[in-house]
DNA sequence: TAGACAGGAA
DNA sequence: TGAAATCCTGTCTA
């Protein structure tokens, strides 16, 4: 069916093209043209709507202004199954946006996908002495005989006379990649050893003396990840934007699972804010809560520690030696933070993992190196996610705009731009001088603003530090140092804050409101998102965050940036995108 | 015994 | 695509 008034292509690629604007029309349906004879645009009506819709099973891919388009990947449709999505509800959503048939080969392959998610299982059978054996069975000898032309999974099993196929404790995570990797995602019916039990109360109030209550989504993402699964008790991911109060999530499933647990974070700021978080929210007493990293190791019945610290080897040596961490406590549920940033090896070394219950916490499932299946089939789906504009929009989460400043390069740049190859060229175009005059302008515009500067290059972040009598954060900083400049900007006292790539992570700095980014990495979604995340936590007056992003015009940094705000424009953010004349004017005026 | 710093890893 | 950051351990100093 041809339904013009439509915005959504379907392309036979499996790539989707989505129109965010339609031509205005007269009383007789002509297009209407401006004065320079440019036909009228406005957004299209049913935009948002197919925006949020495919969302559920699409990646978005590019989004110019006027087109975005998506792709419906695997992984992407394996995680809509996840949450109930069948084929025929895909379709429906399809060909209620499409303007054009969609076509039957790409209804035929998410058919294909969803019928595989599920195909093969994995199951716990009793062996004979006493071990715990694994089998891997499937609906169809077909998808068995399939899996087993395979030599990377041939090698991880072994058959016996009856044909039944057998999987070794040992590599119940590495058969799960090496069928995922050819296209099986196999649903692990293997289930959970249930550890020793721990109460872990959530208190009413804080230590600080402050009401405390998990916000209802926090809440429902618990209940989607406790009841998630095929046995119960739960794992997989739960995705939230960054601010939107994740850890208090973790506390939620820890009181529902109830058993001793283990998380896993980034570095050891973010330890020691997790048990912060948990002293002062739940009923654990401090001796309950060890820290496990290179200044002291503590284990207790609920024990924080990085990934680092289980994936280091002595140098040219194969043993892990903080692996007895695993064998120390009889966990009962392990909390994977920032689960996007896993690192493969942690999966390799140890079969552990898989037979305890986890959960994974990200703002982003996306990767720049495509590794999503590996989250998918070691963690789990995706079992609870919310848009950032519906926090937004119920004030959970600060409101922001998004700012894209563009700023010509500067002339004493330009012989080297020239110069430099390709690569070398995003570089220059990235510390182009003339982006220092954009920050000022956008200084004078919030004058009392509490502002963070973000940047990639420490030449270039020394200099605008320089320029503007700001300090400055960067790895070298030392942490007595960096606690006591963020301890002045939370007082006030410093109003402008430059960090390098230190601030993309573990910064809890609730009084920013605007945050200009001068240089990023390549083109990281992530990135961007993270940025974006450290203005969002609401501000105590309500008030709205502001995002800059400044790029050198027709550059390769400006390619780049594209790129990188696509993770939030899938999120309904759009970016205004400024010149610098343009903004100088608009400074001057209001002076 | 704590703190500072170097070196290696991924 | 490449730069920066992180972590851990071990050694040195006071």
């Amino acid at each position: 069916m041809i339904r013009p008034d439509n915005p959504l292509i379907v392309q036979s690629d499996r790539s989707l093209m989505l129109h965010t604007v339609r031509a205005v029309l007269d009383s007789k349906g002509h297009p209407v043209r401006d004065a320079s004879g440019q036909p009228r645009t406005e957004e299209h009506p049913r935009f948002a709507a197919a925006r949020d819709a495919l969302a559920a099973f699409a990646e978005l891919e590019k989004s110019p202004d006027y087109l975005h388009t998506y792709r419906i990947t695997p992984v992407s449709v394996w995680n809509a199954a996840a949450l109930g999505l069948t084929t025929e509800r895909i379709a429906e959503i399809l060909e209620e946006y499409a303007c054009v048939p969609v076509p039957k080969r790409v209804l035929d392959d998410i058919r294909g996908w969803i019928t595989r998610y599920g195909q093969l299982k994995i199951e716990r059978r009793p062996g004979a002495d006493g071990k715990e054996t694994f089998e891997l069975v499937s609906q169809s000898a077909e998808a068995l005989k399939d899996v087993l032309g395979h030599e990377a999974v041939r090698k991880l099993v072994t058959r016996d006379e009856q044909g039944r196929v057998w999987v070794d404790a040992l590599e119940r995570g590495t058969i799960k990649q090496a069928l995922i990797k050819i296209g099986y995602p196999v649903e692990d019916r293997g289930g959970y050893l249930d550890g020793d039990a721990l109460t872990i109360g959530l208190r009413g109030k804080t230590r600080g003396g402050r009401a405390f209550e998990p916000r209802p989504y926090q809440r429902m993402a618990a209940e989607a990840f406790h009841a998630g699964g095929s046995v119960a008790g739960g794992n997989g991911v739960i995705v939230l934007p960054c601010g939107a109060g994740k850890t208090v999530v973790a506390l939620a499933v820890m009181n529902l699972v109830g058993a001793k647990t283990l998380i896993l974070t980034t570095n050891t700021v973010a330890v020691r804010q997790w048990r912060e978080e948990l002293l002062d929210k739940t009923s654990l007493k401090p001796d309950d809560v060890g820290e496990y990293t290179g200044e002291q190791k503590t284990v207790a019945p609920v024990t924080i520690t990085t990934y680092q610290m289980l994936t280091w080897r002595r140098a040219k040596s194969d043993v892990f030696e903080h692996f007895e961490l695993f064998s120390k406590q009889n966990w009962g549920l392990v909390v994977y933070d920032e689960v996007h940033l896993l690192p493969a090896p942690v999966f390799r070394a140890t079969a552990d993992l898989q037979a305890r219950r986890r959960l994974g916490l990200t703002a982003t499932l996306v990767r720049e190196d495509g590794k999503e299946d590996e989250v998918f089939c070691l963690i789990g789906p995706k079992r609870f996610d919310m848009p950032w504009k519906v926090l937004e929009g119920q004030g959970f989460i600060a409101t922001a705009t998004c700012t894209e400043v563009r700023v010509p390069l500067d002339p004493s740049a330009k012989e080297a731009y020239v110069a430099a190859g390709a690569r070398a060229k995003f570089r220059v175009a990235s510390e182009n001088p003339a982006k220092i005059r954009a920050v000022e302008l956008i200084l004078e515009r919030h004058r009392d603003a509490h502002v963070l500067i973000i940047g990639q290059y420490i030449e270039q972040l020394e200099q605008l530090a320089a320029h503007l009598k700001a300090p400055l954060i960067m790895g070298r900083t030392p942490n007595a140092e960096r606690e006591r400049l963020y301890a002045q900007f939370k007082s006030g006292e410093v109003r402008v804050l430059i960090v390098s790539k230190v601030g993309n992570f573990a910064v809890d700095l609730p009084e920013a409101n605007v945050a200009i980014q001068i240089s990023g990495t390549f083109g990281s979604r992530q990135e961007e998102a993270q940025r974006l995340g450290r203005i969002l936590r609401p501000k105590s007056d309500g008030s709205a965050a502001a995002f800059y992003s400044i790029v050198t015009l027709g550059s390769r940094d400006q390619e780049f940036s594209e790129k990188r705000q696509l993770f939030l424009t899938e999120q309904g953010y759009s970016y205004e995108i400024i010149e610098a004349e343009a903004l100088e004017a608009r400074v001057g005026e209001k002076r």
